[in-house]
DNA sequence: CATTTCACAAATATCCAATATTTTTCAACA
DNA sequence: TGTTGAAAAATATTGGATATTTGTGAAATG
């Protein structure tokens, strides 16, 4: 029981489902404001209509989808407007939890921000140039760990779920400044490595600070 | 059909369950860590298994309902540390909401909030004493309706859901206070006037520190 | 010619009943 | 005392069917 695996991964359909769908949107194959109608989907994914279903509004809870009444499903939409809101969010949301992490800091936490920071860098060098789709995946999810991990010691539970689910709403943004080839590597490298310093450092204000420059970057990528 | 009512709404089945066991879980009719079993609640609430299922998931999302794979769904629970928890984020959100609110302000919104806390103080006034259940919900949905006012010119719908989200969280709590007759409905009234008037003379900061007041009441009735 | 109306097709929401899979219970067993 | 392994209970998934709503285009109207 002590070293009893955890199961609560994706065995079922419909979490399956979801992962499919949701990687597929984050993707571009599910274009924004497309319309997502059951028996198409079906066909596509597999499944049965009420899992289908349910899959959509698991889509719809995280925000990659959008219902209406009587009118189905679609995928959210994705304009300037919703990317600067989102990543506003998110923004808002690690600097929040960041702070609270440095303050609740411990010897474990600031190995997991270590970790997660080589990981990352690492994932960005292998991601530069023209990247297939399997590399690009890992470098999303060395972001996705990394960001989790600023929040990780926040003590919130709510705080880390919120964080977790708008980096998923601004992973489509993301995927597609690496396809442009609009991302600046070596300004992301000297941003990362400082915000790492500056938590090792207990500098509060200057990693809050650094956090904010990659955010932005993220949403102006040609101007800073 | 099961529900003869409001055919001429555009409510769906599965909105008028979920509105009936969100209010059942607000009010402690369904208590924190109970299993909800679908079978129990269909007999309960009527509708189909798929129906109650999509319900629970709805709910799932919105937090008062959690889900576990291959274990089905219980009430979220309700423990001091949830209390906390859920009510410094909704702070979180506010806070931050109320501060671009009041920066994008006009004269509708100034208008918005003189409203809402008009009809909140009368509501406050009536719930005093023994109040009944329809009174308590009218109280209720006038302090929703206020702090939802906070943030609405926030120009944030990510923003503005996440403060539905976390109200509806923290409505159990609430009502259990006005149970207990355990608000301080005098101080409450001077810090949502003081909140008012510093909202309408542009203080910001006195207008937060207000927000903040009234919240940390809501955490520590007792000793505020 | 523009607009309204209405029937019909498409899509969505819901339900009933059945099967498959997974947990939980509990008593026999070593 | 602790383990094992069926039986029972609960959950997850499916298929097919029906009601309800929405969208579309042609005929009717002024």
């Amino acid at each position: 029981m002590l070293f009893g695996k955890n199961k609560d991964q994706d065995d079922t359909v419909v979490a399956m489902l979801a992962a499919a769908i949701r990687r597929d949107i984050s993707f571009g194959a599910l274009s924004p404001d497309q319309k997502l109608k059951i028996e198409e989907l079906r066909q596509r994914y597999g499944g049965s209509n009420h899992s289908m279903r349910e899959t959509l509004r698991l889509l719809t809870a995280e925000g990659m989808v959008e219902a209406t009444a009587q009118r189905g499903f679609r995928v959210t939409s994705a304009t300037e407007d919703d990317l600067r809101d989102i990543l506003m969010m998110r923004l808002h949301v690690e600097r929040f939890g960041l702070m609270r992490s440095m303050e609740r800091a411990d010897v474990a936490w600031e190995g997991s921000v270590i970790a997660a920071h080589h990981a990352l860098r690492r994932a960005e060098e292998r991601v530069q140039g023209d990247p297939d789709d399997l590399t690009a995946l890992e470098w999303d999810e060395a972001c996705r760990v990394f960001s989790a991990t600023l929040v990780a010691a926040s003590g919130s539970r709510r705080l880390i779920e919120m964080q977790d689910k708008f980096y998923n709403q601004s992973r489509r943004f993301r995927l597609a400044l690496l396809r442009e080839a609009r991302l600046d590597f070596a300004a992301r490298a000297k941003d990362q490595d400082a915000l790492r310093d500056a938590i090792l450092a207990k500098q509060t204000d200057h990693a809050i600070a650094r956090l904010e420059d990659i955010t932005r970057a993220e949403i102006m990528p040609d101007t800073g």
